[in-house]
DNA sequence: TTGTAGGCGTTATCAA
DNA sequence: TTGATAACGCCTACAA
């Protein structure tokens, strides 16, 4: 690894003049840029970024926590990020969690060592508290799944609004017994939402609640027919199936077609997320579109106001809007 | 932000003492150490990693690049690079380059500027020329794409190989008129591959070719499907259907039994990657399972290999097994 | 056990 | 237009 002081010792000039020439940062005489320009090209010298970002403290990275990369879902979130976080000049990791403290906590670190400017949480699994504190000292935001009273910003939607419309949908349709699937964690917002949601509209409508199928699984379309089995099996005159993420969705329709079942006839399912799998599911169910694409934009938006301004610390917590569709 | 220094002051000890106390490196009393964790912990001190890292020379951060997140195949790589990156303690960030030249030589420029000690490109976007330059001065391995004869290390599999024994399967059952189906990149290695396969499979049984479907296209399901309508409309008799990934075979499927056709009966298609696609598609199909675990813990092996000896430039290439399968 | 001081590679200020 | 030089925050001989 060559230094700047060894370009400075081959073209004869100061530190100060190579650093001038690498960042154009004032004039330097043509020939004199010449000979930096030489010296650089043959030393094949490269500007150590820590000697920079020592001086700048600042590193214009921004890193993206997410469960893991094979979430479909998360992908627009991602991508309305990238779009302001280039428009900014802001350079964009990511980092799998896998809903492990102890990685988050790596990453975590990297924020406060300073070697990150921010972080965009698109699932987290610091408790309330830590959340909190680190939010308090550090430029943080929480996008689609949040911690409430956590005294940190968030970007999401209404989920339990949202499931609500949906099981009306579904209750419109006549179906009496409605089942809830859902796999993975049941202690984020989006689950808890989305189950409290299911409970409200069953009782205000004097329906039974189809409580027993909860269960954490970890392959979302296996553990979906699994539960549909079980369901069946259990209460067979189940026709509805509420499902908190479309693969699951998936995964239900594939089993009631197994059985049998005309879907969206005799039996009614709904997902959540609008991911490619509602595009490419046959039969179509109804899903729940979050414009996730503007969700990653408003947070990364924020998250540089934070990281511009960090005296402001107030909390800002905001619920978007959000469309029921049926694919085709 | 608090500095060694302001905790040295504060606890009325030397910056040295501060440094062996927060990396445990030298015996400190046990009143001294104490006075000094207090003094951390009102200044709510981190050690900034720019200072840390100018002295270490490496950050133990290692990039992967992908085209996107959104691409389901990328996950089981991501999660066998982490496994070995993990238990020799380096971190892994993910960038993502939809392969865009810019976003690529921006994530480059942090290898160059010694921020990341190594780079995993699953995708890439250079030229064989620069990619080799960039692999004489700096550890980087290709997984599964890679430039042929670019003297840089890769760990994928023979693409070539494998379609050729799909396109042999599809033969056995008979089918005499067979499409290639395609979308995106054209000359990524596993595309250029499958379709030299493709074609001489067929010039060995003197089948006709059935090239012009090859397209362009953003969105694989849907471009599936319009290529196969395509297909069908230009040649009729055409019951075979070779697509370059799973997410195509599920389009191509879906536009096949819209036309009526009996799929694994009247006609056979196959897919490539062996990703969730492939398990929840009815009827199922024939794909191509790839170990990408493995692969990615290979290359990572190699890769921190090539760091911890960097004078070691010779390029290894290697080729793992595979196998064809059809779930369930 | 603790402190002093030099250096990691860069940038920025001040003179020249 | 160029050059010395003092930071930036940290670690580590070496000394005490």
């Amino acid at each position: 690894m060559s230094t700047i002081e060894q370009v400075a010792l081959l073209a004869k000039v100061s530190v100060a003049t190579v650093s001038r020439v690498v960042n154009n940062s004032a004039k330097v005489s043509d020939d004199t840029k010449q000979r930096v320009l030489n010296a650089i090209e043959k030393l094949n010298y490269q500007p150590n970024a820590f000697g920079t970002f020592l001086r700048k403290i600042n590193s214009n990275m921004v890193l993206i926590l997410i469960h893991s990369v094979d979430n479909p879902f998360f992908s627009q979130i991602v991508q309305g990020i990238e779009k302001v976080a280039h428009e900014h000049d802001y350079n964009i990791l990511i980092g799998n969690t896998y809903g492990d403290l102890e990685r988050e906590q790596r990453y975590i670190k990297m924020l406060k060592n300073h070697l990150l400017d921010g972080i965009v949480l698109i699932s987290n699994t610091l408790d309330k508290s830590s959340l909190s504190q680190l939010h308090s000292s550090y430029p943080i935001v929480q996008v689609v799944e949040y911690i409430p009273d956590s005294n940190t910003s968030y970007f999401s939607i209404d989920f339990y609004k949202a499931s609500l419309e949906l099981m009306e949908a579904i209750i419109a349709r006549k179906h009496k017994k409605i089942a809830f699937i859902h796999t993975g964690s049941s202690c984020i917002i989006s689950a808890t939402e989305k189950f409290r949601a299911y409970q409200d509209a069953l009782t205000k409508h004097g329906l039974p609640i189809i409580t027993n199928t909860i269960e954490e699984h970890l392959f979302g379309y296996a553990s979906a027919r699994y539960l549909t089995r079980k369901v069946l099996s259990e209460h067979p005159d189940v026709t509805g199936f509420f499902t908190t993420s479309d693969l699951l969705a998936v995964g239900v329709i594939e089993e009631l077609r197994n059985k049998g079942f005309n879907v969206n006839q005799d039996v009614f399912v709904t997902g959540f997320d609008n991911t490619i799998f509602s595009s490419i599911s046959k039969p179509s169910f109804m899903t729940v579109d979050l414009d996730s694409f503007k969700l990653g934009m408003n947070a990364m938006q924020h998250l540089i106001d934070r990281i511009k301004n960090p005296e402001e610390k107030e909390a800002v917590a905001s619920l978007q809007e959000y469309t029921l569709i049926t694919n085709k």
